[in-house]
DNA sequence: CAGTAATTGATACCCTAGTATCAAAATGAG
DNA sequence: CTCATTTTGATACTAGGGTATCAATTACTG
């Protein structure tokens, strides 16, 4: 899998830091997944994951992928067929291109989106408490899986 | 619940005509499954439906909708947390809000993301085959469930 | 180093969202 | 009205995507 941003790659937090921070302990599974998680960088899923940690237990991926989703930095997203999958989050609101082929994601920023769904903000009752856009690209540098 | 939509309604498509015109049979079961989802209108699950007509067998719904979302004129949509609902599609393309406390959804469209979209395909390797945006509100209206 | 609290992992289990089966019933074309 | 064809529905099954359990292990603290 081709991973669209490997080059342009952003500054990443450190994720053992994220861990330490949130008061959790650095343990060798830990690292392991995060190392993994490094590698694979967008797009994965979690059994995906799971397959390349064979030392590593299912419930502890689950729960690593957990920890790092709720401090922010990697994010969840599901694919058109409502299979999930995560990727790295680099930068901070931004939303994603994923290959319907291969499941590569990239991300991007637009703020002409920003602006136009704070406008739709305006026109419906209630208040908007946030949004979801994913692009399905064919990203033809693939083989479809 | 309440759906946002029910004033500024607009043409739909006789569904019993939908399903004539693809070739498949009137059925009593049929008809109610499209009688119930008339009533829904916005925003429900496959199940909720199912618990609303104990007199039709659960895959008959199931089928029933998936007849009428290839024809186009129900839509599927995915929540946050993954779950999935359904909602009868006004116009042809089109966004959702969706409550997060209700469920009630709701269409838009809107040019300007349309075209910034476009414009996103500009700066991507491979071509764009689709693009989903959810807008998630409270709309103030419900009782949370 | 010792002790405690957090973490692990094997496993079993759960739920949602469907699909498959297939005999019985209903539909509509002639 | 007849009959081939479609459709139904009860039920079982599947798959994905996790969570719960809990004894054994590990990491940090003092």
């Amino acid at each position: 899998m081709s991973t669209q941003t490997a080059d342009r790659r952003t500054v990443r937090p450190d994720l053992l830091a994220v861990l330490e921070d949130g008061g959790y302990r650095i343990t060798e599974p830990r690292r392991s997944v995060i190392y993994a998680l490094e590698r694979k960088g967008e797009g994965f899923t979690a059994e995906e994951l799971c397959k390349d940690l064979p030392g590593v237990g299912r419930a502890t991926v689950y729960r690593t992928i957990g920890l790092l989703q709720r401090a922010g930095v990697i994010c969840k997203l599901t694919m058109p067929d409502g299979a999930s999958r995560y990727s790295m989050a680099g930068t901070d609101h931004h939303h994603h291109t994923v290959c319907v082929d291969c499941g590569a994601v990239g991300e991007f920023r637009r703020a002409t989106i920003e602006r136009a769904l704070r406008a739709v903000g305006q026109e419906i009752s209630g208040e908007i408490v946030g949004h979801r856009l994913e692009v399905f690209t064919r990203c033809g540098e693939c083989e479809p899986r």
